[in-house]
DNA sequence: CCTACCGATCGGTAGG
DNA sequence: CCTACCGATCGGTAGG
């Protein structure tokens, strides 16, 4: 009983799943999916590395559960704000952006796994993802169409500026950290201003 | 003579290190750096496992080779740019922009290479790799700077600006594939007008 | 949730 | 450029 895992807090089975799941992310951020062992999950959590199997069945089933997570996520916050009605297509687009970027705050690390460590997904798990990506892809192209039937946005090629809005935003992934001088609500609106305004002076265009 | 590996073509040391790295790029791309072992880049070249060591010293060498030729490749050419000197910062833009997104033709399997694999770098390499990356980083903030200088471009932060172009343009590396309806050249141009331009109507600014 | 342990993989080396 | 081989790591299981 006093040992040096005693020391950790007793927890309910759900808030233990809950605290692999967040060591996981971030061992699987730093180190990556393949150079993280089970065992050093264990360690961090504080307890031993065959504990781990009691409360996911595999290392595959914690990479699993992040991609479902962060997906849905995303894709529930839009199809929310959909159901409910009465947002302009600027204000969805506004608002995809930012949920995008403030996934760097709520949930450290997931964002790195979601993108990098998608091709180690079992298969039919990475058809299922897959599937859900290109549907959020999709609503955010139905965003853009919306915006240029209603002669609030002049795009060409939707699917191209989609892509584009995706670039700015996930890529912050590669350099945003939590506590600079801007959070993610922030950047988001700047891109999103840079994106409708543009940084061509007129008068040279 | 007449086994397997004797079907290869016979090649010189550099032809064979060419080789080497162009498989190796393509399997780290596809399986990842970790999980690409060195058996099956010896396979794929058509050698033993052991002979890839007559090569280079490391799986390392390999990954440090890749990200030390795609920094100085960028670097250089826009560095050549300055030097020529005549071009205005929109050029300056559109050849940066362009530069980036067509390494996903020039150069296959690299660019993920170069953005995921950057943590399992030797930490000396990982530091000079770094330091170029910043130094990238600014000379595309030079360009930005010297356009709002010349009235050309309107930008509050050309920091934030330079990171939303870096975003566009490296996440191609995810979704674009050589081959398709358009080609790098296009995308960046296309990339370049949207963000010029803007995509917001201006009669609803 | 633990102790004890296995099977498989893999980067790299010896010696030619 | 090859054959033969080793040391270490790691996901996962048995059995409690």
């Amino acid at each position: 009983m006093a040992d040096a895992r005693s020391a950790g807090l007793r927890m309910s089975g759900e808030q233990r799943k809950a605290l692999i799941m967040k060591v996981a992310a971030e061992l699987f951020d730093t180190r990556g999916y393949s150079d993280a062992p089970m065992e050093a999950i264990a360690q961090q959590v504080g307890i031993r590395k065959a504990s781990l199997y009691y409360y996911f069945p595999s290392k595959d089933a914690l990479l699993v559960q992040m991609h479902q997570e962060m997906i849905d996520l995303i894709i529930d916050a839009q199809q929310h704000r959909l159901d409910e009605g009465g947002m302009g297509p600027r204000e969805l687009l506004l608002a995809i952006m930012t949920d995008l970027v403030s996934l760097m705050e709520t949930h450290p690390g997931h964002l790195r796994v979601f993108f990098e460590h998608f091709r180690e997904l079992p298969d039919t798990v990475r058809d299922e993802i897959a599937g859900k990506r290109d549907r959020y892809l999709q609503m955010l192209v139905d965003v853009l169409d919306r915006g240029v039937a209603e002669d609030e946005f002049r795009v060409a090629d939707p699917r191209l500026t989609a892509l584009a809005v995706l670039g700015m935003c996930n890529w912050t992934y590669q350099w945003f950290r939590p506590g600079g001088e801007r959070d993610a609500a922030e950047v988001a609106r700047y891109f999103y201003d840079t994106l409708l305004g543009g940084i061509g002076d007129g008068q040279h265009a």
